[in-house]
DNA sequence: TCCATTATGACAGGTTCTTGTCAATATGAG
DNA sequence: CTCATATTGACAAGAACCTGTCATAATGGA
């Protein structure tokens, strides 16, 4: 029977914090962007579009989910008109999103509540403890993604 | 307009790192379960049961999860044979979870397989490191928690 | 050019978690 | 004890992800 060592334990612990602040964080987006019937998935979305026409499957692979998973949240965008497909020069089948004037408004709004609740519980934590955790997600998850 | 402040900004990355490793960790957790049925969400309902006979209200709590979710996935890990809900003598309704020899098994095998999972893994980052973030993570979550 | 490989959208089906509702069951104040 | 309130399990519907499969479209080597 294995045992956990130290650095073992510390990492299982990182692990079950993830999950719990993954979940609060989730509801808290929801919250957030609720008023504008986004949602955090959504919003996620819009959030990489806004930078520019991109195609679903390039989205997908940035955003580390699968392709189907994205496709699907991006044609429910368009049906309510958040965002729009613009034919792509370079792949006949493969569409660019685009955000429309509605998708723009939506996140306007979405992004100032999210700088107002941000900026709040960011003065609540200590800069550089912030910073190095995330230095250390970032490794993690390097550690993770080629295993 | 609302511009983000540098502890803003640190917290919005802090987000977006939970997400992204979130995603992967759940991958990891279903790769090293899959062998005996299980997966991430069973596997952690299964994990507090482990400790002993509890409701599954109470462990919805504890996972910080709605009661409803926990029921789901608790009556298909009964269906499996994998726990049994034994009479509660402070509660009519509200059985309570005991793991069965089957369930035992089932998490045995896991928790060798996380254990030099997580070893591994751990032994990438410095201890330290890891026990900071950890830190971090669980202001942040009680940050969220009352807000 | 031709063809194997890869990338993509569409579709089907499944898991996990969510919200909302309902009736049954505690619980606690008066 | 009584009754409002809170807790609980069951059930339904939906969101957001997943895997697998298929046909079509692009790509690159022979």
């Amino acid at each position: 029977m294995t045992k956990l060592n130290p650095n073992g334990k510390a990492f299982t612990e990182l692990v079950l914090e993830v999950f719990r602040l993954n979940g609060r964080l989730l509801e808290a987006g929801d919250r957030l962007t609720q008023p504008v019937g986004l949602s955090s998935a959504r919003w996620q979305i819009l959030g990489v579009v806004e930078h520019g026409p991109i195609t679903v499957a390039h989205v997908a692979r940035i955003m580390g989910l699968t392709r189907q998973s994205v496709q699907q949240t991006a044609n429910s965008l368009e049906k309510e008109g958040l965002i729009e497909f613009l034919e792509n020069p370079h792949h006949r089948r493969s569409k660019l999103m685009a955000m429309t004037p509605e998708g723009r408004k939506a996140l306007d709004y979405t992004q100032e509540q999210h700088a107002v609740w941000a900026n709040k519980i960011g003065e609540e934590h200590d800069l550089d403890c912030l910073r190095a955790a995330v230095d250390v997600l970032r490794q993690v998850s390097k550690s993770l993604s080629h295993e």
